[in-house]
DNA sequence: GCATTCGGTTAAGTGATACTTGACTGAAAC
DNA sequence: GTTTCAGTCAAGTATCACTTAACCGAATGC
């Protein structure tokens, strides 16, 4: 009893025409004719001694032995899929697929982006905002920017912000206001996308430090900071925000801090990619290119008073 | 560019290499020639564009591109072999491979499986003592024998044995006890492979169901549920012992159990494999022989009282 | 120090195999 | 009742994977 694989094509034909549930459309996504592809399932069919499809008159439907095989074909040719994209994208110096979330994605990378390309054109930037933490084996993306309180094992990690957060208003509401409790009174805006951070940090973390009641505080909740943003761009009330996702506001003044006393969130976003990737030419210059990004927003932090 | 999958025989003769790290032996496990392979992987190359080996004089490392490769590589053809060879089991009713945990397989498995093979000589059946579960797919096993509380769900589960537990001692010994204080003298024996049930079932319990104090018990503490069977059978003390383990020696009177008070278990094994495997016809049959064996053993539970 | 062995490469020739073409089948759709 | 659809079969062909045999360079051995 041969245990070793059938014929490799054989085996890939049955992939697609399992996933295709069809042997024409299969024989199309493999560019061959409907008559090969039946002769490639035939040969299979032969080496495993027993039919993989029951075929019906107008369709063809998995015997249990095809259902046996067929997920693990399916996951087998999309691991190779990957590894091979994974390898071609080795000494590929033309494109740079980064992934980061939603909010620092449109708060702070997007605005940028085109400084990059301006002064990379030969660099292909590719582009995948999600929440979910990338696999880079199986999601075809070189470096992903995380935000965390800790760095990630058995990958390369570096730190480019270090994430702090300030009360923030419009100029307009901030000429009218003096002290924190004139703040405690506007209507505040709550990110809970910084609600996993330990030690806390929240509007009731900051007015406590700053000699108020230690007590839970009203007012809006947002899932995503950047949609707290915009609610307090549009001068909805006040915003404990993270400095990462405002910093252009801050610069422009559309959003201003009325205290120079901040919280520590004590997490930062790191830059992270498999190890040895860090050096291929196009991430070391987009590496380069956040750092020099990154230095020049200190300013901000001048005169800011941590609460600690 | 093409991102699609290299020929596959290409990648295929790759995997081989980079396992052994040498083109000689990669082709003598694809039983070709050396030439062939050298072939294959230059195919490979300039299908990726760039070398996957760099080849010193008498030996070959992997580039940047081929470790990028390799790992993905050999993980999506385990796959593939692991997805034929559950097929291949498909519509095999010569062979069975069964998995159970040590203590199962010695005390209750082993002792019987003479009497299977005697009922059924064209079946061949395998077996995989292992504590860690198994994976249906990787680890080409058609059914498990599996300790639990609760069923796993996606997987067919059957309910084979219920399990409680009861006070057991070598006839000698017996013999020298009256009362729960007399048993509470002899050195206890511990099983630690049912301390992670609830509710719990130890010495403690047992003793304060039948009103003595409800206090740590010391005594002798075992892993394996078969290490502390046998230590009992040598007269080394009182076992609080699992009837699925010990049944043989209660049968033929080696053990004994003093009192008729028994601790459930709420828990059982249960016999589990991928849904549709247990319509097979060698599963059948082993799941018929399994529950005519258990039955068998069921006269022991005849007098017993639950202490609930 | 010269021959040997080892591991890989190259080139030419060969055989298997994967594919195409074109005719065919049987059932469903119009 | 013709048309269409999905898959099959048979014959011929092109491709490719493989073998054979000669070759290369470096380590090994006497």
């Amino acid at each position: 009893m041969s245990d070793r694989l059938p014929p490799l094509t054989a085996l890939r034909a049955f992939d697609a025409a399992a996933r295709h549930m069809s042997f024409a459309r299969a024989a199309e996504e493999l560019n061959v004719t409907p008559a090969a592809l039946s002769f490639q399932i035939k040969n299979l069919e032969e080496h495993l001694g027993q039919p993989v499809f029951r075929r019906l008159n107008r369709a063809v439907e998995l015997t249990e032995a095809g259902r046996a095989l067929a997920p693990g074909a399916a996951e087998g040719f999309a691991t190779l899929q990957s590894a091979w994209a994974a390898a071609r994208r080795v000494g590929d110096t033309r494109t740079l697929t980064v992934t980061a979330g939603p909010g620092f994605t449109s708060k702070w990378l997007a605005p940028r982006l085109f400084l990059f390309a301006q002064e990379n054109p030969d660099i292909e930037l590719r582009f995948s905002a999600s929440l979910r933490l990338m696999d880079f084996a199986r999601d075809e993306v070189d470096v992903a920017i995380r935000f965390g309180q800790s760095a990630d094992t058995g990958l390369y990690s570096e730190k480019i912000i270090e994430e702090w957060m300030a009360p923030m208003v419009t100029p307009d509401m901030a000429s009218r206001i003096r002290t924190p409790e004139d703040l405690a009174r506007l209507p505040l805006l709550h990110q809970d996308d910084t609600a996993f951070l330990k030690p806390e940090v929240s509007w009731r973390v900051w007015f406590a430090k700053m000699g108020l009641a230690d007590e839970e505080r009203p007012g809006t909740h947002f899932s995503q900071a950047d949609h707290a943003v915009a609610a307090a761009l549009s001068g909805a009330g006040a915003l404990l925000g993270r400095v990462s996702m405002t910093e252009r506001h801050l610069s422009d003044g559309t959003l201003v801090m009325p205290f120079a006393e901040t919280l520590d969130a004590h997490a930062a976003y790191r830059l992270v990619c498999p190890i040895g990737v860090e050096k291929r030419p196009q991430v070391r210059r987009f590496m380069q290119w956040v750092r020099s990004e990154v230095s020049s927003i200190a300013d901000l932090t001048r005169d800011r008073k941590f609460l600690d």
